[in-house]
RNA sequence: CGGGGUGUAGCGCAGUCCGGUUAGCGUACCUGGUUUGGGACCAGGUGGUCGUAGGUUCGAAUCCUACCACCCCGACCA
């Protein structure tokens, strides 16, 4: 059991942070709060880009790609945009190097300070506005449907490899609208698009609601969400996609000539989501023996592993094995035939559920006389030993009921630990044990910081779906029309 | 950024308190042989700026100072 990993129950985030290393999803860089992503990891974020991108498509925007740096004038042009993101800046101030007279090696040379500072981007509303400014003359110029990929930096005080990193990959989608309904639609429609990859693609299921004021993107107007729930009970917001009304219009004069002549604001919106995904995808569905990963985002599918004591053994079960590897791949499925003798069948199967590959099949002599295959799956990690004949569909159809069964035992586990909740000794009860609580709340700030005081649970959305139902307040006791969403998050 | 902990071979660790042969163990890796249906076995080998930089000392992994990174708790955080 060389590369086994602590339990969850043993210490949650110790599994979390040595399943990444020993799945060789990511690792820790030399530079503070900066990862590594590993080819392994990298190439699950290749397929959420490929799938996120084509919904986007899709959906009508276009990508293009914005620079790095913003001129620190740019930030301070929307006033609670710098407000939210001054904190946790780099700053580019000087542009040249230079060796040390002493000889003690390389330093800033203190003759290349620039004029103005740059910013290295912590998200680009800023930048992308200028632009739009440019670009956007008439009415006939709407809508801007645009996307980049791209990496932006936030200077956190705590990091988590995927969850939180100084340095981080995502996609920020901006669009420009002529009227406030079109970029509402928009805010709603890009948040469903999230709802559906997250479900779909990664197989977990995620709440869809507004954020209160408090937690509301620096600059919005509305702020919507996806909130998913993890394996400890805690909550992890997925994705966002925030309305910002006319604010960013304003700060970078982006106007329109309008059917009748006249001069209009611009109504916006962003969207966005990260390499955060890659945590969510981990802590929803991995299991004390690795990663369990959804067949749509697996790197690898199907893993073939033939057991064989001498080269001609091999020989043959390779005969039988190499056709059905060719009609996968013709399916589309990616597959891996691991003939290598480096490692001996047990240790393969170890290190392949480890790195969370949904389906593995297994064939030595007994099966190859007998025209059988083991088939197991890693999700459930039952296994059982099937005819060869019919192989294929068999496993085509194993992939479907794996992605849907991974998704029913996260929306399960979710229900299981959703409470509603109406008395704050519950309230303060409950939280400890973890989980989403329904509960009614006031509305203001003030309750929603106090409670976040006492029992550091934070209000993570006002979801769309929740019924009209009067009751009071859980906290203050005052009336409230609906309830929201409490827990503690990542 | 505050409190606590850690940093020694690719990985996991001992040694550090109380300075003193050539820095050790497991695993991985290499070679040969035997093996192969759940992380094989035997034998022989390779691999170290002891996180970095200074300092104390005849002598530093060990003592002192500063810095860097990681982990946990807090503050901060869309």
């Amino acid at each position: 059991m060389a590369k086994a990993i602590p339990s969850r129950s043993e210490n949650y985030s110790e599994w979390y942070n040595e399943l990444i290393k020993k799945a060789d999803l990511a690792e820790n860089s030399a530079v503070r709060g900066c990862m590594v992503i590993k080819p392994y990891g990298y190439s699950i974020w290749e397929k959420m880009q490929r799938a996120l991108d084509d919904m986007f498509k899709e959906t009508g925007h276009s990508n293009a790609y914005f620079p790095l740096f913003i001129p620190k004038s740019y930030l301070s042009k929307e006033a609670s945009h710098v407000e939210g993101f001054a904190k946790e800046c780099a700053v580019v101030t000087h542009y040249r190097l230079k060796n040390a007279e002493d000889g003690s090696g390389v330093i800033v040379d203190p003759e290349a300070k620039l004029e103005e500072e740059l910013i290295v981007r912590p998200t680009s509303e800023t930048v992308i506005w200028s632009t739009y400014k440019n670009w956007i003359q008439s009415y006939r110029d709407l809508p801007l449907l645009i996307n980049q990929w791209a990496n932006v930096v936030r200077w956190e005080m705590r990091t988590r490899i995927f969850l939180r990193t100084a340095e981080f990959l995502w996609q920020e989608g901006h669009t420009a609208h002529a009227t406030k309904a079109e970029a509402e639609a928009e805010t709603r429609q890009m948040l469903d698009v999230y709802a559906r990859f997250a479900e779909e693609w990664m197989g977990v299921p995620v709440v869809r609601g507004s954020k209160t004021p408090n937690e509301r993107f620096a600059g919005a107007e509305d702020t919507m969400c996806i909130e998913a729930m993890m394996q400890d009970g805690k909550a992890l917001q997925a994705g966002t996609s925030h309305f910002l009304g006319q604010n960013f219009a304003k700060a970078f004069d982006v106007q329109f000539l309008n059917k009748a002549n006249q001069q209009e604001y611009v109504w916006g919106t962003s969207w966005g989501v990260s390499t955060r995904l890659m945590g969510a995808l981990i802590m929803a569905h991995s299991d004390d023996d690795g990663l369990v990963l959804p067949p749509k985002l697996a790197p690898i599918q199907v893993v073939i592993v033939p057991i064989y004591r001498n080269e001609e053994q091999l020989a043959q079960l390779s005969e039988r094995i190499l056709p059905l590897v060719k009609d996968l791949r013709k399916a589309g499925v990616s597959v891996k035939f691991d003939d290598s003798d480096t490692n001996k069948p047990g240790w393969k199967f170890a290190e392949y559920e480890l790195r969370g590959v949904p389906v593995r099949l297994a064939m030595g002599m007994r099966d190859f006389e007998n025209g059988t295959v083991e088939i197991a799956r890693r999700d459930l990690k039952t296994k059982e030993t099937v005819p060869f004949d019919g192989i294929l569909e068999r496993i085509q159809a194993l992939l479907d009921d794996i992605q849907q069964s991974i998704y029913q035992k996260a929306l399960a586990f979710r229900q299981a630990n959703t409470f509603k909740v109406d008395t704050w000794d519950e309230f303060k009860d409950q939280i400890e044990k973890g989980g989403f609580i329904m509960a009614h709340w006031d509305g203001t700030s003030e309750t929603e910081e106090a409670i976040k005081e006492e029992t550091k649970a934070t209000i993570r959305c006002i979801p769309f779906d929740a019924e009209d139902e009067a009751g009071t307040c859980v906290f203050s006791g005052q009336p409230s029309a609906r309830r929201v969403v409490f827990a503690r998050a990542y």
